[in-house]
DNA sequence: CATTTCAATTTACATGTTGTCAAATTAAAT
DNA sequence: ATTTAATTTGACAACATGTAAATTGAAATG
């Protein structure tokens, strides 16, 4: 009931422009942990040097993500929102068949072509850190259930639905296409590959295969 | 040519018993290193909390192994010498066939099972640190050449040889086995789907298919 | 324009981890 | 009993993360 006996009389203020200028700090920020992330590793990506080749203090980067953690978190945030993971939709929205496990396949694909040296850091600081993992497996589920609305969908075919499911969801996994990718040399073949792989798997004879 | 001024009469001296003790050390560290790891994650792994379990002092852990990324290699090498991978000798004298897969396959989804957790921090590691990562592709490279020659002397099948290597490869890989037994929640049933897929990707009709 | 407000900087500090060094200790080998 | 070498002990430097304060500076307000 008391009135605030110090109240300093504040008034109104619009932080307008200043707005902006921190979103500059953290695009800046996200974008030179992204380049440290992929060029020299997790380990020798530090406060420091984050601070120093996107032009703030270290200090800036505890105030706008609060630790090393959070930088991380917001960076996978970033290219979970990336071009390739909305188009999701459209996937689900066409018509089964094997026009829709070929989006299905290319926009998984391509999106890991696309941040595969950053997608695989991140997977790897989820596999070493239990906490961090979580967040991944989170991710991940969701895959899952997209692949297994599409083979409920598809319906043909044999074998336990349950099955069909996992086995569409792994193979369209980044482990699975950054291992494919390892050992065939080209990103491309990868794809290929995966897509071959998932119409056998899901007992859809090689239909339009590059036919001519 | 001068002799040696100060040469205090070594006398010669044999490690013995010793020996047997500085090796019992080592393998308490990488046993602990092993729990722990599996346990912890790799950033709450430090070289104290080994020293504390293993019964030994930090500096000794420095002593045998040098560094902290030592005590990794060292677990690396321990569960690639394990039990399991010797039997691949056992696999390349088999006549190519239905029978030469199974075994191929169940040896690494063997593999793979006994080690989960343990592999997937390794491997994370390995995507983390540039350094380490290449120790691991040594060791995918020979997997990589034995499903080169599986593929070469199964011979019949259609498509490149080396795509049908890379995929068998990567179907076999412990990133692809990980994923799968992620999804549908038991390594069996892994195993059994990475088979199938195996022999689909190989043309292999599922012939003994757990029939009746 | 003078004042207010708040992000950013500067500076300092506490903590934890890795890695090294030298002296003291201990147990095995001679 | 003496020699040898691993292990321990204790101290230290270097570096990273994270926190806390006072100060600065630029934008917003009247």
């Amino acid at each position: 009931m008391t009135k605030r006996p110090k109240e300093p009389e504040k008034r109104p203020y619009d932080l307008g422009k200043r707005l902006e200028q921190m979103d500059e700090s953290r695009a800046a920020i996200l974008r030179a942990a992204k380049a440290q992330l992929t060029a020299k590793g997790y380990p020798r990506l530090t406060m420091a040097s984050l601070a120093a080749e996107s032009g703030v203090t270290r200090q800036t980067i505890h105030n706008l993500f609060g630790t090393k953690t959070g930088v991380l978190e917001a960076v996978f945030d970033l290219i979970a929102l990336d071009s390739g993971m909305e188009r999701m939709r459209e996937v689900m929205m066409q018509p089964p068949g094997d026009a829709q496990l070929v989006k299905f396949v290319g926009i998984f694909c391509g999106f890991w072509a696309r941040n595969r040296m950053l997608l695989r850091r991140v997977h790897g600081i989820g596999a070493i850190d239990p906490e961090f993992g979580r967040v991944i497996e989170a991710r991940n589920r969701r895959r899952w259930m997209a692949a297994t609305r599409i083979v409920e969908t598809l319906g043909r075919g044999d074998g336990d639905p349950q099955q069909r499911a996992a086995a569409l969801a792994a193979l369209t996994s980044f482990e699975f296409f950054d291992a494919l990718a390892e050992s065939c040399g080209s990103e491309a073949e990868a794809e290929a590959i995966v897509l071959g792989l998932v119409r056998r798997a899901l007992a859809l004879r090689d239909a339009g295969d590059a036919g001519h």
